[in-house]
DNA sequence: CTGAAAGCGCTTACAG
DNA sequence: CTGAAAGCGCTTACAG
């Protein structure tokens, strides 16, 4: 019923926890006679190391924090695959909190996985944080975090994004160059570092072209299917609405979508439109949905690998920001 | 830069780390002017109790750990944000593996949730999986497991699941009333749980209705979309080809639906396709996927306060099973 | 009301 | 080649 200690094996064999534990961990001092039988006592009582009692001793652990505003959107589910998948490789696992994209949730994740000390973090901050000190506590424990995504300047720690400004003028310029000239953008409220960057390439892509930014274009809303629905809504209700739109990300723009479509309005005839992420059900709509593709699930291993080799003492560069490929991916919606 | 500990504080405010130690924790015994000073320095210096410390100190973890066959699969995704809300409602963290469908992994995992000294297991077994003692060992430890979804009866541990059988039986009987008399499945290979009971419920309502169930409509491959894909060539390749196709999930009815659509069959006047699980993007093709609903959030919820209760001492009946309703929703696919 | 001591399950310098 | 001792950062019965 309890687990099996050191000290349990040690009295079985008449032997010192001290031999007991050089014998598991096969340290060349212990004969080959002691390490079998250590190991066979070992099997036979299914010992397994006590983690917790070895991360005390060796104030180090195997364990990573992973924070992200929700688990069951595609995109970071993805993420979170990817990061799982090279940690269980290295012998890593992970503790996952979403922050639901409050502020509070956040912070208050933040400090229960510094409290657990996992060895580093890896996080995508939430729409609402615009104070970063949780963050900036963290690393001066000395526990080293990479940001992904939704990334901060604030924060001095490596960081994993896409070009979010060249994807989003890829996008737009796509809609100007099929012939749309008034084109929308829905993006979120606050101060999104991604909602930043790609609502500047929309702007760009517009300037380039001659075309004016139209403040009432631009919609804030947030990052998720029925935000799209409203801005929609929103859009069709104008005198003058757009003959394009460009959305922060696929679950607002396939919101978009079905709105539009529940209106009848015809895709890409009437209105161009271009999500963000490719998601996998980008495709399942029809006409499917022209979007950015950003590597989701190499995110996730890039971030770990950055961890991993911060705890694994291989140095980074300060500065450290590797910016994956997005693509443009051309589909019926435009 | 280090950590700071109960002894750092107590050398701080000349007291000792007993007394700091009851302070923290609010004992009775402690003086509210000892508090008050204790827990100013506390927040002055940023001090975080070692959850590590304290978890082998009293042989109690705030972890859970969580195994599912993959992270990024809508409804695990969906069930493990169910999960990570309760549990963090109740100050637990949790830690996600996943098996990737492969029982060397999922075994792996067990172990080192189990090293890691996790106060219980949340897991949904992968499809090969046959042999249960990596599970049966941490139960035998002390450790609790609740089962969910993808659960087995050869484990004596609470379960959360659907009516997989009923839900099946549903679907099925839908396409026979909807006029279908050639009625295909597209199945996983191997032993999965659900798998069983669902193809049991097609074919008892095939039976019911008195069509004899043909082992060639029966195709047996994955769970995920490509399987869906190949199922349903191989199904429009043959002599006959069914007039109506129950998948055994949704990624696996989507496949087939794209196929279907690629290959210009028209849904439903030509093949009426039914899945199972109500994944958000069952509603995003068109016509929109019939479906079996099935309460994904819920079911993380459920099983994680199932788990919640046998770790607060709250004893649940031997042999607790919780089923949650499916419900049939009918879309256009039908 | 506070402190000294023991101990959770390990690891590792130090001795022999 | 093996063991005794100390210690990681806590908690808690036992004393005072």
């Amino acid at each position: 019923m309890r687990h099996v200690t050191i000290t349990d094996l040690a009295r079985r064999l008449n032997l010192s926890a001290s031999t007991v534990s050089r014998a598991l961990r096969d340290h060349p001092d212990i004969s080959e006679q002691t390490k079998e039988r250590v190991r066979a006592i070992a099997a036979k009582t299914n010992y397994q190391p006590n983690l917790i009692a070895q991360s005390l001793q060796t104030r180090r652990s195997n364990n990573i924090g992973v924070i992200v505003p929700e688990i069951r959107n595609s995109f970071f589910s993805t993420v979170i695959s990817g990061i799982e998948d090279l940690a269980y490789e290295s012998g890593y696992t992970i503790m996952v909190c979403q922050s639901n994209d409050t502020y509070e949730r956040e912070s208050i994740n933040t400090r229960a996985l510094a409290a657990n000390r996992v060895a580093g973090m890896l996080v995508s901050v939430s729409q609402e944080t615009a104070d970063f000190t949780h963050l900036q506590q963290v690393i001066t424990q000395g526990v080293p975090i990479v940001l992904f995504d939704r990334v901060v300047d604030e924060i001095d720690a490596p960081k994993v994004v896409v070009d979010d400004f060249k994807g989003a003028r890829q996008a737009v310029t796509h809609l100007i160059e099929t012939g749309r000239r008034r084109i929308a953008h829905l993006t979120s409220a606050g101060s999104l570092y991604v909602g930043r960057k790609r609502r500047e390439g929309y702007e760009a892509a517009l300037r380039a072209h001659g075309l004016t930014v139209r403040p009432e274009y631009i919609i804030e809303g947030g990052c998720h299917e029925e935000d799209g629905r409203a801005g929609a809504r929103r859009l069709l209700a104008m005198a003058e609405p757009p003959d394009g739109i460009f959305a922060i990300n696929d679950p607002v723009a396939l919101g978009a979508f079905l709105y539009l479509q529940d209106q009848r309005v015809r895709i890409p005839e009437q209105i161009g439109l271009v999500g963000f992420s490719d998601n996998p059900n980008a495709v399942l709509v029809r006409p499917a949905l022209t979007t950015i593709k950003q590597p989701a699930y190499e995110i996730g291993k890039t971030a770990a690998s950055l961890l991993l080799d911060i705890l694994e003492g291989r140095a980074l560069k300060n500065g450290t920001t590797i910016t994956l490929e997005t693509r443009l991916v051309i589909r019926g919606s435009t």
